[in-house]
DNA sequence: ATGTAC
């Protein structure tokens, strides 16, 4: 199989109908693993991301193998889908393109005390409500507006626990969010002045591109004793929140790309490719971009509180409801773990960009609620098609990740050329499900047709072995960025 | 993903 348009070819194994494995060649230190069969992978003429693959194989310190989840695509240096861990007690290093720009972009389920029967004539006026009431697309405002860098500073060190201490929010929010809402270590000093004045005004935003929120309902559930953990029923009525840490989390990635770019020389890294630029993370400079995304990620688990509560306020007015939190978990993120590697507990940092983290049952991470059932892991499909609600499993082979969504096949260029923004509007609303946009180029990007088939990513995930369904989800209306 | 380019 040749890729792109690098003409030497890459040797693909079929292991099992669910995982290819990528052969050492060159310069890599362990295999690539991707999770898919050959139909799922993105059209080879205009993806590098098995090459990507390959090249993350090379990264000093990289352990077990180069992992790519189902829904792979050509992301910066890393691929999209990717999982890699490097052993930071041996040379291990850290790569800001490992995390992505958009660090610790995730997504939040709200459940509703709601049968969607029941909002179903309500559902219009509940969707002009949101629509007024979530910021979105490029620097148009937010929720909370923050009176000083100060508290700015404040909110990077205490993240979604700030938020609630604050009053945006309820005490039981931060149990059902990973971390407990607030990760240690974020150092806010640290951050750029540039990357502070774009984090002052985007708090409680949704962003643009494939973020969303959207209302949605369980229509199946696949694992009873799980769904009745995560508070979930057929029928029910639920709110998806997908955005991330926005200006603040893409000004803190390029500030350390740059600096990783001119320090690897002095740690004796060479690498394939330039956006793979790292540091070892046990360096000054590998602390540094840590602390910094410790920041951005408190960041990004703020901002999903504030439009929580936006939404819960449409709720209350509109459909007289509550919304509990299911979850919130990111997929872009780099965090040290321990994992048994050839028979030895080892420290790692695993990169996870696009990809989510799963801890199986009775992980000791777990909160004790959700002991048995395993992490929940929260998947968007695309616009009118499904989004799933997952559970960790034991013995999954990627250091505890699966996928993060269905997986982009078309590129926006290709997607906006094919699709006009008001025809899919059209399309969305004929099948029943309410569309409020900014912009009907970003409408288009965002096409269904540019996405892999989101069931089959997630049964490929399944039969992989790196979690197990839980719901599936559909949509009754989506709030564009 | 992103004040879609320093």
């Amino acid at each position: 199989m040749r890729t792109g348009s690098d003409q030497s070819a890459l040797e693909i194994v079929a292991e099992t109908p669910h995982r290819l494995r990528i052969e050492r060649h060159g310069r890599m230190r362990v295999p690539g693993i991707v999770f898919a069969s050959r139909a799922l992978l993105p059209d080879p003429a205009g993806d590098e991301s098995l090459r990507q693959v390959a090249n993350v194989a090379t990264l000093p310190g990289i352990v077990r193998a180069s992992f790519a989840m189902p829904d792979v695509h050509w992301g910066y240096g890393f691929p999209i889908g990717g999982v890699a861990g490097t052993d930071v007690d041996h040379g291990g290093v850290v790569s800001p393109g490992g995390v992505g720009f958009d660090i610790s972009c995730g997504v939040r389920l709200l459940a509703a005390d709601l049968d969607r029967d029941a909002l179903a004539p309500r559902l219009g006026g509940l969707m002009d409500a949101l629509g007024q009431a979530i910021p979105r697309g490029m620097r148009r405002g937010a929720v909370w507006t923050l009176a000083s860098p100060g508290q700015l500073r404040d909110l990077l060190a205490g993240g979604a626990q700030y938020a609630v201490e604050a009053g945006h929010g309820v005490a039981r929010d931060l149990l059902r969010c990973e971390d407990g809402g607030v990760v240690t270590g974020a150092d806010p000093g640290g951050l750029s002045e540039r990357a502070i004045e774009r984090g002052l005004g985007q708090v409680g935003s949704l962003g643009s591109g494939n973020h969303f929120l959207e209302v949605q309902a369980v229509e199946k559930i696949y694992d009873e004793p799980a769904a009745d953990a995560f508070g979930l029923w057929p029928g029910q009525v639920c709110v998806m929140i997908h955005c991330g840490s926005r200006g603040l989390g893409h000004q803190v990635c390029s500030d350390h790309v740059r600096l990783m770019e001119k320090a690897m020389a002095r740690y004796g890294i060479e690498v394939p490719d330039r956006q793979l630029a790292c540091v070892p993370a046990e360096s000054p400079d590998g602390r540094a971009y840590f602390a910094a995304m410790a920041a951005a990620t408190n960041y990004a688990r703020a901002n999903r509180q504030l439009l929580t509560e936006a939404a819960r306020r449409a709720f209350g007015m509109c459909a007289g409801a509550r919304l509990d939190l299911v979850y919130d978990i990111s997929h872009n993120l780099a965090s040290l773990e321990a994992h048994d590697v050839d028979g030895h507990r080892r420290r790692l940092c695993v990169h996870r960009k696009g990809a989510t983290k799963a801890l199986p049952p009775a992980h000791p991470d777990l909160p004790p609620d959700l002991i048995d059932t395993g992490q929940p892991v929260l998947i968007p499909g695309t616009m009118g098609t499904a989004s799933y609600v997952l559970a960790g499993v034991p013995g999954n082979p990627a250091f505890d990740s699966t996928c993060h969504g269905a997986g982009r096949t078309r590129s926006r260029h290709a997607a906006a050329r094919e699709t006009k923004g008001r025809r899919l509007r059209d399309e969305l609303e004929a099948h029943g499900i309410a569309v409020r946009g900014t912009s009907w180029q970003g409408l288009a990007e965002e096409a269904p047709a540019a996405y892999k088939d989101i069931d089959a990513v997630i049964d490929t995930a399944v039969g992989a072995g790196l979690c197990r369904k839980a719901a599936r989800l559909v949509p009754l209306g989506v709030v564009k960025g």
